[in-house]
DNA sequence: TAATTATTTTAGATTCGCCTAAAATATTAT
DNA sequence: ATAATATTTTAGGCGAATCTAAAATAATTA
């Protein structure tokens, strides 16, 4: 059923597959500008892709993936959040070093791998940055999350999970220790920046910038 | 250190190691059978590995890996046992099934994943086919085995290594329930077809082909 | 040793993914 | 509505890895 495809195929797909997800309709420079590539290798990609009906694609007029595509696609970062999970729970990687590796693991093709991998980490539903694992079949739980700049003053919550995987953003966090599962009080917002005054468990308040505050999600929690 | 080589050219590179291994020197015509291609692309990459000083080649003389060709090599094979290790030991997956996993796992580049995966499974000497696994400066046991045709009759040994992975001969094994590790003892030696009568543990003797008896290496062990 | 055969190498194409520069189309601003 | 700008596509080329067919060299045999 899954066709046979190249790596950069894959990455292709996967990478109009993440900018529809945040951006609804994608354009050739934004699927350009993800791969590190020019605008006409998008073109000439789409219309492969095309002429194998895993994207709609009519020239000038926008593409998305089809379903076939959309299920490759899952099927792809399916593999990439096991893998992340399996490096930072049974090898002992932080999470701020395994999204690489991942972009490398993803590719191996076995189903009986994926599969028996899923088994052996006991059916993860998240990864180590919080984004939910799709199953075998594609569906991946919702997590009501919210971002931490819309979370109100003095509430309870957990981060759930984080913006991005830059190695930049995940060396602040791990700086400030603020991990996925941390709990999370906003004491103060600061209208003249947005900065945000927040306090974690056991430690002094201090104030994180809204860039920052942007990056993260949250879950409200019972008050304790 | 270790440049940064491609998929295809680590192909050659363990090819040409593996054949060096049996048969002391390699042909451009036994590289290209094993690879599946012709003589004339395995001409075109020697000349592209010599450039880059990996093997010794000059042409119509014959080559060789080079010293640093050699390193590369058994960094590959390291990771390729490690992973059949990691399959068959973690996942659950039949000796019989890994080898083609564990090709396309050989080629993900991270050193800390392979250092850290080894460090997991807590240093393996051998990979699940009897073949010792190289450390991390590529040194490995060296295990004295004899080929099971010249083991003498009715001393006891221990299957420690098969002669090839393929699916055929793995498959003839797991019908016989011959593994590493088995216990196995000569009865006769057949010299019409020098076909020889085994016996395992709690087993009736049975007969085995020359050709299957030529795929085993054993060594012995204390009589019980 | 000379001729035949086998092996290896070269020459010239092909496919994939990529590029630059120019053309086509769409969007925005005047 | 037309002009200016931005985006996308085409055209043509390049490097990697492959192929077939032909040429060069080595090995074998008569």
């Amino acid at each position: 059923m899954i066709a046979n495809l190249s790596v950069t195929e894959e990455n292709y797909i996967k990478a109009i597959y993440h900018l529809q997800q945040t951006d609804g309709n994608v354009t050739t420079n934004e699927v350009a500008e993800m791969l590190h590539t020019k605008a006409a290798s998008v073109t000439d990609m789409l219309k492969k892709l095309n002429a194998k009906s895993i994207v709609n694609y009519e020239k000038y007029q926008g593409f998305t993936l089809s379903d076939e595509g959309r299920k490759i696609a899952l099927s792809i970062v399916r593999k990439h959040r096991l893998w992340e999970y399996f490096l930072v729970e049974k090898l002992q990687f932080g999470w701020d070093e395994v999204h690489e590796v991942a972009e490398e693991l993803e590719h191996i093709s076995s189903h009986k791998l994926v599969e028996k991998l899923d088994a052996y980490l006991e059916y993860p539903k998240f990864d180590p940055h919080g984004d939910p694992i799709p199953d075998v079949n594609g569906k991946m739980v919702f997590q009501p999350q919210i971002n931490l700049t819309d979370l109100p003053l003095n509430e309870f919550a957990e981060v759930t999970a984080v913006g991005s995987q830059s190695t930049e953003l995940l060396e602040l966090l791990k700086h400030k220790k603020i991990a996925i599962g941390t709990k999370i009080i906003i004491k103060k917002k600061f209208l003249f920046d947005n900065s945000v005054e927040i306090k974690l468990q056991n430690q002094a308040a201090f104030t994180i910038s809204q860039q920052l505050a942007q990056a993260l999600f949250v879950k409200k929690i019972p008050n304790e």
